[in-house]
DNA sequence: TCCACTCTAGACACAAGTGTCCACAACACG
DNA sequence: CGTGTTGTGGACACTTGTGTCTAGAGTGGA
């Protein structure tokens, strides 16, 4: 993906260039994007960026093509996933929020904030959230919900998550993870299938150890 | 709340510099609240601007004073409003979100953006947030949901309305009220009351004229 | 060896932002 | 009328950021 293998001469890659800017995107807004940050960050004279990038603009829009090619396929993908239950599809959603390697909660909302201020990026943006939200109300209607309820439950059930990670909530995963039966319940309307529940809380886990999402 | 009336020769008073802070800030973020671009909104000199304030910083934590007065009141009330059903209960909380009178959403969410970047920021949001959600959490153990239910409830109800607003869908008052019966059902877990649900609805629909929630 | 290519550093020109200082206009009041 | 206070505007010094141009160091291949 990143194309050209590092000179011996080379200091900072076109890809350092492209993870520092992810970083502070992330941690500090659009607006901090800086090349003169970003060339101390990588030790690397400013005007190196100019080789690998036409200017500041190239560098956005190269970062806003990573982020469209991962965070909404992660979502999709998941909601198509075989399951027995509704409970098991529900968590099947939940992986993609619990596990930092598949959704990167961080970005997203580093571009949600990028797309108050670009009405370019809010195009991209608002195409992102239909395709998901149709995604997760076609697995509710493929468990028996009719299109309604199954487009109310799926509203619900997105617009709550991103909630939950647009407040930067910050939480021990074990207290996040001892209110997913009583969530399950809410979003489905029906009693959770237990086994489905407790596979879904050994997965997380696992990755629970990971480094916190954002 | 601004003291000073404008004297004859003023050209922009404390309050207007706030106004128009507040305006950038919601639209385009904390950082682009810059005195020079003020300056210019109002048509007057930069440097008059030091005359009401000590510097930029001290505009800015005018600002979030101003802020912490409004939002978090605005729902601790609405939660605590009587209702005879949980119905009523969840409407009156709604309605801080169909009325742009009651609960500022755009100034909410861009200290929030805000809150990123700066730790002190990060604190006052946390705190609210905290308030918020134990208000929440009250008004439905007061229809009866133990207490574990109401926290579940609370915290979908909560972030699910912010996750909406994060994510600045825009869709026609009629459509987003056409969805209100359905939600309540899901929230609640229980049949809506059909005359508080009436109530609410054609509250919204008076309201529903006023400018756009940001 | 030497030449072309890749990448880096430094200098330059410029734009936009901050905060300070000082002169001075306009009003309010004795 | 004077005189103090309230606000405004312009000039200055400084910082941070952008993008361009040019010299040249290092590497790899003919």
């Amino acid at each position: 993906m990143d194309g050209a293998q590092p000179n011996g001469q080379t200091k900072a890659t076109r890809g350092d260039w492209l993870n520092a800017a992810r970083d502070v995107l992330v941690s500090e807004g659009v607006g901090e994007v800086k090349v003169l940050a970003l060339s101390h960050r990588l030790d690397v004279s400013r005007s190196s960026f100019y080789w690998y990038f036409k200017n500041r603009q190239d560098l956005l829009d190269e970062l806003l093509l990573g982020w469209e090619a991962r965070n909404t396929r992660t979502i999709v993908e998941r909601c198509a996933a075989p399951a027995k239950t509704i409970t098991g599809a529900v968590c099947n959603f939940f992986t993609c929020f619990v596990d930092p390697r598949l959704f990167d909660c961080g970005l997203d909302f580093a571009i949600r904030e990028w797309a108050r201020r670009e009405a370019p990026v809010r195009l991209r943006i608002d195409a992102a959230d239909t395709t998901r939200i149709a995604a997760v109300t076609k697995m509710f209607a493929r468990h028996g919900y009719d299109a309604s309820d199954a487009d109310t439950r799926a509203r619900i059930l997105y617009f709550m998550q991103l909630g939950y990670h647009a407040l930067d909530v910050r939480e021990e995963m074990a207290l996040r993870l001892s209110r997913v039966e009583g969530y399950v319940r809410g979003f489905t309307g029906a009693e959770p299938d237990v086994s489905d529940l407790s596979d879904f809380l050994s997965y997380a886990e696992t990755v629970g150890q990971a480094p916190q999402n954002f």
